[in-house]
DNA sequence: TCAATTTATATGACACGTCATTGAATGACA
DNA sequence: TGTCATTCAATGACGTGTCATATAAATTGA
């Protein structure tokens, strides 16, 4: 049943859990009461600010990140809304699309950046 | 703007991140096709299992799992709706529940665990 | 060059989590 | 003892994620 390792294992797992949720959670609740956009909606603008430039990104970016493709896809139609972000499509090859950030997009970005390194530090010990 | 450090900082984060997303998936995707129980639902199973005996538990069980407090009203209503959980309310606080395991939900979590536990140890390095 | 297959993204149905609120029981204290 | 505040749990409205599928473009190969 349950052996020691076991305990330790699953120990471990709420460790990692607990930083997890309380991380995210904190990054949420400030990004989305100072900038109106929650966590998922930044990292994509932070991927994609520091994704230098060109290429074809839609997919590439989805390889980075845990997300699935149809969360990316409607993270970046709020993020297009919002007016942070355009999506191009691409002359070699139009099913794909690549992303820009809108000066809107930019500047938020840096201030919110500031703020999510500042709360990593803060919960990551 | 980005040191050093920040950089730290984020492939940290999303070293947690990716982490975390991979083994609650696996978990998660195993779990509901061998047992039909979600990973939430283990989650408080486990937590039931471990918890020896009576005292007002729904409360402090929540203290234990990131999980709101709706949530876990949720999720216990549909363990409760499967059959592998039963509330009783309490004596001396009737505004409380404790929690308890029926038959077949003891039956499940001791095979579900053995899945989760494996699969803890295959994701955390 | 024309199917058949594969690839990139979007979308609709659905499940689950969160927030805010409610209802009910308890506690505090004048 | 009677109010007022507090605590525990449940619920409804809502947002977002997932899965399966659709659409459109590109690739393969006979």
């Amino acid at each position: 049943m349950a052996t020691p390792q076991d305990r330790q294992l699953v120990e471990q797992w709420r460790s990692i859990q607990s930083t997890y949720f309380r991380t995210a959670g904190a990054i949420d609740r400030a990004l989305e009461s100072r900038f109106s956009i929650g966590l998922t909606e930044f990292e994509i603008l932070d991927l994609v600010a520091e994704t230098a430039e060109a290429a074809c990104r839609m997919k590439q970016l989805g390889e980075r990140t845990p997300m699935t493709q149809s969360a990316m896809s409607k993270v970046v139609d709020r993020l297009e809304k919002a007016g942070l972000i355009s999506r191009h499509s691409c002359e070699d090859d139009r099913r794909s699309l690549f992303l820009e950030l809108t000066d809107a997009g930019r500047e938020l970005h840096q201030q919110a950046a500031v703020e999510h390194r500042a709360l990593l530090k803060e919960n990551l010990a």
